[in-house]
DNA sequence: GGCTAAAACGAACGTTCGTGCTATATACTC
DNA sequence: GAGTATATAGCACGAACGTTCGTTTTAGCC
């Protein structure tokens, strides 16, 4: 293994840590002494990876943003262009946040309630990846309505603003009261509406069990 | 004025303060150093007031539900019981958050995200909360169903679920980015279900503008 | 086997945190 | 007016923070 390589792999290692420490504790919360501690090694060796703890933070987000994509933007997008992604990429995400692999919940929920009134590179970075989230939920609608699946006249805006709530009230409830039935209803919910908006062309009715 | 009533003053003062700081940068980022900074007292003076830092974060949590209860649950509780005022919780809610009052827009949904994964009192205080807020929301639809005004086909603690998520939804969306048009999308969606499940006796339906 | 450069370490810096101890100023009681 | 309780201030503490510096370990190259 040659020495550059092994830097690396260490970055990796320490930002793959930090991701699930922030996604509890917050970005604040996350601080270098304990990463190091975690990780069995210095803060100094540790801090010499980053620059700054501002840096650190922001690397830390990058790499929560390509979790996310590898873990719910990819398998969603599997699905054939339509109605059905639309759903998968709404149902992964709320079995991905159910599945507990970060103890906070979603790393973007929690980081973007810490950092909104935070001007900087970190939330500025924040911002924009949920953004691109949300016009990837909007962008899935238009596609659906493309493909005649779902009816034209809803607004694909206001179905994609809808859709991330009810996902973003799911997290809450989960975090907060340990209730795994807000799953559920943020599904029946989600699941209500696009049926509702279903054309004849968009074939059977999608359920939840 | 008494020593005694000057105390009592002096630390509504401070919790008055210390909402406004948390609001925007959580109840970890209130320090206890700053408070003292913006108040014009000594840190040590301040403290007296309260035995530690968590009294403090549970004083300032229970400050924020006596605000809240007096701009949002009082002037909803004016309308008459039933679908008016299940609105008016829905839409004062909003142009409450929407006013700006708190720097970091509602300052539940921020310290829930920040303390979701910190057990202790100021966690649970915090869970209570919002569980009323959730059930005076329900207990308002169950109220509109009683009335006749909504129909009993609806599941009370469903839609008082999805009232609650995008309320969070639009406190997300104008925090991150400023965007007001969010309170119209969750208004839009709100009114949307109760004209929906509004029955014949419900009266005319409610509009947005 | 020495040389180089990357990687990690250990110790210390200055600052800020929460918290405690002691003293002073103020208002009410008798 | 002396005495007492309350409110606030001053000062110091130990711990933890992010950060810097000089040193040591380690892998690849000639």
């Amino acid at each position: 293994m040659s020495r550059k390589a092994q830097g690396e792999r260490t970055r990796k290692a320490i930002l793959e840590t930090a991701v699930h420490i922030a996604s509890a504790e917050g970005l604040e919360g996350l601080t270098i002494g304990r990463l190091a501690l975690e990780l069995s090694m210095s803060k100094s060796g540790l801090f010499a990876h980053f620059g700054s703890k501002e840096e650190l933070q922001v690397a830390t987000v990058e790499a929560a943003r390509e979790i996310f994509i590898r873990e719910v933007i990819k398998p969603a997008f599997e699905a054939t262009q339509g109605l059905i992604r639309l759903w998968k990429l709404c149902d992964i995400w709320l079995a991905y946040v159910q599945s507990g692999v970060f103890r906070g919940g979603c790393f973007f929920a929690a980081v973007a309630a810490e950092f909104d009134s935070r001007p900087g590179p970190v939330r500025d970075r924040i911002a924009e990846i949920m953004k691109e989230w949300l016009a990837t939920l909007r962008n899935a609608i238009v596609e659906a309505q493309t493909a005649g699946h779902l009816t034209n006249a809803i607004d694909a805006t206001q179905l994609a603003f809808e859709f991330n709530s009810l996902e973003l009230g799911a997290n809450w409830a989960f975090q907060l009261y340990g209730d795994a039935s807000a799953f559920k209803r943020a599904r029946e919910a989600i699941l209500e509406r696009l049926n509702r908006y279903t054309t004849a062309a968009g074939g059977p009715l999608l359920t939840h069990e």
